[in-house]
DNA sequence: TTGTACGCGTTATCAA
DNA sequence: TTGATAACGCGTACAA
């Protein structure tokens, strides 16, 4: 067996100078080729970039940044107090959009998880001159706690604010219009009562689908419809949906929040006895994994999650680099028909 | 309504030579006292630190870096054809974790997909001297598909690899002992019939719980004990229970690989109207959120993913600062006894 | 204990 | 088109 040796331990990284040296050319037009600028001889080119290959060679950002004063770096802010958020599916797609698009950037991406105790600490981070913008992704998606921030640095949240919001850039899905085709689904096929499991009122996605539900119903000439609210825990759809049949009203349909609820919703439901979706329909929000994992099949709103998260990395570096982009963009939805409904 | 008009537009960010002029020292000075050296007169970093606040300096990063030759900066890499993982929850605590534990630190976080398609974009990226060390968490824990960079910078992966591993560096919970713990409740308890729905045994999670079970129920004189595989998700879960109980052989309890699987269990033999934990007592894994939406609430194994992450980042930042720190270290786990067995 | 001065790897300005 | 050379903001021997 034949070793092959390495005595000559780590190899130091190598640099410009370095690239320079042995294509025989000057720092300078080695920048200028690694930054593909216009003015640079095709041939010489040609050999800086064999060099380049040759030493394997990357640019270090550190140096970059300095001379650049940009940082070609983005964060990602994740409120500690909501680091549950991490436990939801919505928060973890949303990342994956944003990580997938910066791919193909030259924008590194870094988390923070800023403790409300002591923000300067993040403050100071991000305003240092580390950072060139920031995603805020939150639980309560209304929380816009840093916008203050936005006359200083780029930003743009994940969701629409609970207040104000004319001054921030944000995305989110088109819930109220989606909740209303949902619903329009339902009564559609005739179903004669329409009740909801709402998520929570203080949180934009909980109030939209809320609202686009409720117009839906009206608009079937259904008059005002069951409602329950629920906290977008499975556990939380079945006491909601429990409350509903315990009402002692006609219902012949369900309109849930989001799909956790929904699968919540199908626990109390068949736990009676009921079929879905012979005696009740469902519908939920999200098309998440639970749509498919739960019998029958969920009917359900497919939420774009990870183009979201795409779309706001995407706005988030048109604004870094002064181009124009819009306020607010709501991403489309569609609605998946299984056979819950 | 007085206004404070603002025409000094966008303040530039302070620099140590601008401390060093409001303190009336040399920068030297004011650098030693951000990076709390011993030798500097009490009363002269009184003045430094009173600029430095005054100022709202925090020190440039790139800066930094570029003196230090070190990055601060340590990169989570996530395998892009895994990019599934961040539907997994064990992916999201992980990373909570991590980010909880370098929050502490000087360390910044940040998070690279890698595309197989060009790996010599990250492998460029982590070797330029860019980062400190890397952290690798996949779907398939099996996955070490960078193993060989850890010649270079040192890594922690998230969980055992399935080949080799003598030479990396992982975090993992002690999987075999607690699916034994788990599977030892039940056979105490005195079920004569333990079997169990194993996760895939190309997963070290799914080997080593399987194992765990076996060694349990061999040492409680049960015979072999019946098992099917599944695949982690909760349809999976449901089918094996079937297939299990289509055998025709006596069942009276069942240990699943996870929650998820857990959870479909439940369905499967509830929908034969049969009784949890009457009929048939039910154990779990990882003690996600599924254990508590569940009815009966499901008897698991806390899997401390969180605790995990934070040691996953507490080796590395050892491993980076040249201290010792173990190869493997396995976290210890907890039952969790509630109503299903 | 404090200050001076140089270097870290790149970009950008200005001549050539 | 190319090449010196001066920043960029900070750490750190070395000297004082």
């Amino acid at each position: 067996m034949t070793m092959t040796q390495d005595t000559s331990g780590p190899r130091p990284v190598p640099t410009l100078e370095m690239v320079a040296a042995l294509a025989g050319v000057s720092r300078a037009t080695v920048s200028r080729v690694v930054n593909d600028s216009p003015s640079v001889d095709p041939e010489l080119a040609q050999s800086v970039k064999r060099a380049i290959l040759a030493l394997d060679y990357t640019p270090n950002r550190a140096a970059r940044s300095l001379a650049t004063r940009r940082a070609n770096t983005v964060t990602l802010i994740v409120p500690e107090s909501t680091s549950k958020v991490f436990a939801d599916p919505f928060f973890a797609s949303v990342v994956q959009g944003i990580a997938l698009y910066l791919t193909d950037t030259d924008y590194t991406l870094n988390m923070v998880i800023s403790s409300e105790s002591k923000p300067e600490k993040t403050r100071g981070f991000l305003l240092g001159g580390n950072v060139d913008g920031v995603l805020v992704v939150s639980h309560h998606s209304g929380d816009h706690s840093w916008t203050h921030l936005s006359g200083s640095l780029p930003m743009v949240f994940a969701g629409r604010p609970l207040v104000g919001g004319g001054e921030s850039y944000y995305v989110e899905a088109d819930n109220e219009q989606a909740a209303y085709s949902a619903t329009r689904l339902l009564t559609d096929a005739g179903r004669k009562h329409v009740a909801t499991i709402a998520g929570p009122q203080d949180m934009p996605p909980g109030l939209d689908r809320l609202a686009g539900w409720r117009t839906a119903v009206r608009e079937a000439g259904l008059g005002e419809g069951l409602t329950e609210i629920g906290d977008f825990t499975l556990a939380s759809g079945a006491r909601a949906m429990h409350r509903l049949l315990d009402r002692g009203k006609p219902i012949d349909a369900v309109f849930a929040g989001n799909d956790q609820m929904a699968a919540g919703a199908y626990t109390a439901i068949q736990g009676r006895g009921l079929s879905i979706p012979e005696d009740i329909a469902v519908v939920g929000f999200d098309d998440d994994s639970f749509a498919t994992s739960v019998t029958p099949a969920l009917t359900t709103v497919h939420h774009p999650i990870i183009e979201l998260g795409r779309k706001m990395a995407e706005i988030l570096v048109n604004l870094i680099e002064g181009k124009p982009a819009e306020r607010v963009t709501r991403m489309p939805t569609s609605l998946v028909v299984r056979d819950s409904a």
